[in-house]
DNA sequence: TAATTAACGTTATAATATAACATTGCACAT
DNA sequence: ATGTGCAATGTTATATTATAACGTTAATTA
């Protein structure tokens, strides 16, 4: 398992205890199954708190003899998605762990191009301005995507 | 060329003309070169209000004997967004043309999922929110990706 | 006009993602 | 416990999106 590389401070390994249990509560209530795979591409995910690209975590995954093949991440993806606990991030074509999964949210990202970390933005502030906006001209949004690339704090200097 | 298939008392004709004439103007006053093709790409995407993706503009470039290339496509592209003229909506990996090119602006979009229009929202309104909520931790906002997802005011009903 | 360089052509391949169908294995009804 | 059904996974192939690397053309200027 990886070192703590990240802000001083961080144990990193409670936020990924703490991600992956609640993964396992959050499909227990929705009664979806938590595979093998699953858990262990969440698990890869909040590695870090970088965005990972699906190679990568195929790369990873075969680790040893075993060659694994594209759908099986993807499916593991898509499956982590639907359940919320996994964000796509767009600009990036990569993918990172959801901070804010299980409560009902719209995602914000702000991403480092220096460090190369990712956080979400949990605040309901944001889509409430967007709303607002939207409906003067008439549109209902149904999905943000909001990616803000720049500086995180660490790394502006 | 297309047939008008836009909002009632939209001459999409203008639309395409106000854009040429506006590229042509900021490459002259850059000193840069609209080229054949890069004025052509430009003329496709601007050919309707919907995004569209690289190898669409391959194929409709490549209309009678003569094959066009990926490279060439993706090269003007990178001309026209590097001056402003195009934007890629990272979240359909597809391109279009730019309304407010010339101004410096953030984009903002908002993208039909009934009809597939793409519109773009010029105003700083949101980019100051953005800012001033960003600053709070501490981040530094290089570049906004806002990608609004859901229903146009024509196909709210 | 030769030298320089930007633009474009061409071939190949990298990177990202999905379709389609076969196999396994778990959950449940009998 | 045993078969049945279905969700999950395995496997092969291929689609889609994008770039590297190098050769050729053509415009610009020294």
């Amino acid at each position: 398992m990886a070192k703590n590389v990240f802000k001083p401070q961080h144990e990193h390994q409670d936020c990924i205890g703490e991600a992956l249990s609640r993964a396992d509560a959050i499909c227990r209530l929705r009664g979806v199954k938590l595979t093998q795979i699953r858990r262990r591409v969440l698990e890869l995910i909040w590695d870090s708190h970088k965005a990972v690209k699906a190679y990568q975590l195929l790369d990873r995954l075969s680790e040893g003899d075993k060659r694994v093949r594209p759908p099986t991440i993807y499916r593991a993806l898509d499956f982590l998605m639907t359940h919320g606990l996994v964000h796509k991030v767009d600009s990036l074509n990569a993918y990172i762990g959801c901070s804010g999964a299980g409560k009902e949210h719209n995602a914000q990202f702000y991403i480092c191009e220096a460090c190369g970390e990712v956080s979400e933005i949990a605040g309901q502030e944001l889509s409430m301005v967007l709303d607002k906006q939207a409906r003067k001209t008439g549109f209902v949004i149904q999905r943000q995507m909001v990616e803000l690339h720049g500086r995180c704090q660490q790394c502006t200097n």
